[in-house]
DNA sequence: ACTACAAATGCAACTGAATTGCAATAAGGG
DNA sequence: CCCTTATTGCAATTCAGTTGCATTTGTAGT
């Protein structure tokens, strides 16, 4: 019973993240693919890898969704950084401290950094 | 020189924030008061109450912006708690403590937490 | 290698939140 | 009360993401 078939399309998606740690949105998955496959694929793509556990997302300040690979080292609780100005999105290998909140059962939480990477402050 | 004018659309949806320390989506507000004023209006009242600093924003998990009242206590850095169960959006005063990465300057942050919240984990 | 069947894809239409342009309305200072 | 201009309503538009359905394509089993 195969789940997941290893098709054209999945291997150039899965290749751009095991190239890149940087959280990238589908959006621009749909543009960089766009003479390759069809954007309703990207997004079925994307779907899959995040329900089999593959890739993460989380939606940034824009409302745009991400994606990151998942590795090791990511803790359950690490937040994302979004660079203004370059628009990179990279997973910060960090962990945060949640605050303990007696009145809530925390299941999950999202952290985003917003700011200027090493790059672009140094341009 | 006025640069807030007390219009009734206006009052209407200060009054909701000044009752409610949520934070409230743009969408229901729209739905809400769908019979006393257009959609735009809405949308640029609240605008204009997050550029005079009145309100703050933040983009909950489903990719919905989110409105909620300053206060004094609000410190730069809250987090904000979605109930998985009723949909309820809180500001949380608690700090976080930031993880102090040296690689990016960190300008902002969006703290998200998902969960259950005490009146849904006791039904 | 062939077959059969489920998984994956393409296409086009659709959804739903949010935005924009422009004309009409109304707040409030003088 | 008038005049300026901030604010609003309306309709059309944008744009990310989703859905239904017919077609294609992997791949497991023979």
């Amino acid at each position: 019973m195969s789940v997941n078939r290893k098709t054209k399309s999945f291997k150039l998606i899965m290749d751009v993240f095991n190239e890149n740690k940087n959280a990238i949105s589908a959006i621009y998955l749909v543009d960089q693919f766009s003479n390759k496959m069809n954007k309703t694929t990207v997004y079925r793509i994307l779907d899959r890898l995040e329900n089999d556990g593959i890739l993460h997302s989380f939606i940034d300040k824009q409302g745009l969704k991400r994606y990151a690979k998942d590795s090791d080292d990511n803790s359950i609780t690490h937040p994302h950084f979004l660079c203004q100005d370059c628009g990179i999105s990279t997973c910060v290998k960090v962990n945060i401290t949640l605050p303990d909140i007696s009145e809530y059962n925390i299941k999950s939480s999202e952290h985003l950094l917003i700011g200027t990477c090493k790059d672009c402050l140094s341009n």
